[in-house]
DNA sequence: TAACATCTACTACGAAACGTCGTAGATGGC
DNA sequence: GCCATCTACGACGTTTCGTAGTAGATGTTA
């Protein structure tokens, strides 16, 4: 239901129904009314494209992916807690990928 | 309504319901649906207790927020992007607990 | 300007989750 | 056997989600 994140640019209704329309047999308006709930929860937003809404999507997946990760760790409780299950619950990919994160937070901080 | 991770021990549907009285008003059976709910989720357990059930939390509520952390990080399609964002979302305080649990796993990973 | 295509706004409906609770029946103590 | 206690199950209103239809506004074109 989310593949507004594949595209690069702001979409039209139009325009995502057609891209959906090899995988998925939806009508036009059904598009419409996601893409117009999602704008209304912000995950989306629009802008005017003659008599068309173009939608884009408000963050990229990540993002949001970064945010719910947030959200969840401040109904926490003890956050080090959290984090220290959350840190051992991962791969061992993942934690290198956190590591270079943080390391790059470092640097960031000396620089700006 | 998971107020259950408060408590240290198994409870009765009873014992939950009367530790709640001082902050909501609801019914006995309410607090019952609940608990059952939850049990059905795999959030909590519970074991006779004469002819009652006790029931307790699956797991810390911290786990419960590494478990969606994860789930979120699940998401997101590029996750050294999630993670950076996530990491640059973080206080201070929370990137030096991150640090912390890290470096405790790479501990543990000497070790055991 | 009238007809037509296109697009939005609004409404709707079924399913699932959730908060709330009641009734009926099983269980156990006295 | 009676009474208190506890569970099982069903129920109802609300919200969210996936799906879609209808009505009406707007732009195009002859």
């Amino acid at each position: 239901m989310e593949q507004l994140w594949a595209a690069p640019t702001a979409l039209t209704v139009r325009e995502v129904h057609e891209q959906l329309a090899g995988t998925r047999e939806l009508a036009y308006t059904t598009v419409m009314t996601v893409l117009d709930r999602l704008a209304k929860k912000k995950l989306t937003e629009r802008e005017r494209d003659g008599k068309a809404w173009r939608y884009r999507a408000a963050a990229p997946r990540e993002e949001l992916a970064a945010d719910l990760m947030r959200d969840a760790l401040d109904r926490a409780g003890d956050r080090r807690e959290a984090l220290v299950r959350f840190v051992g619950q991962v791969s061992d990919e993942e934690a290198a990928l956190l590591r270079e994160a943080l390391s790059r937070l470092d640097s960031q901080e000396q620089t700006g």
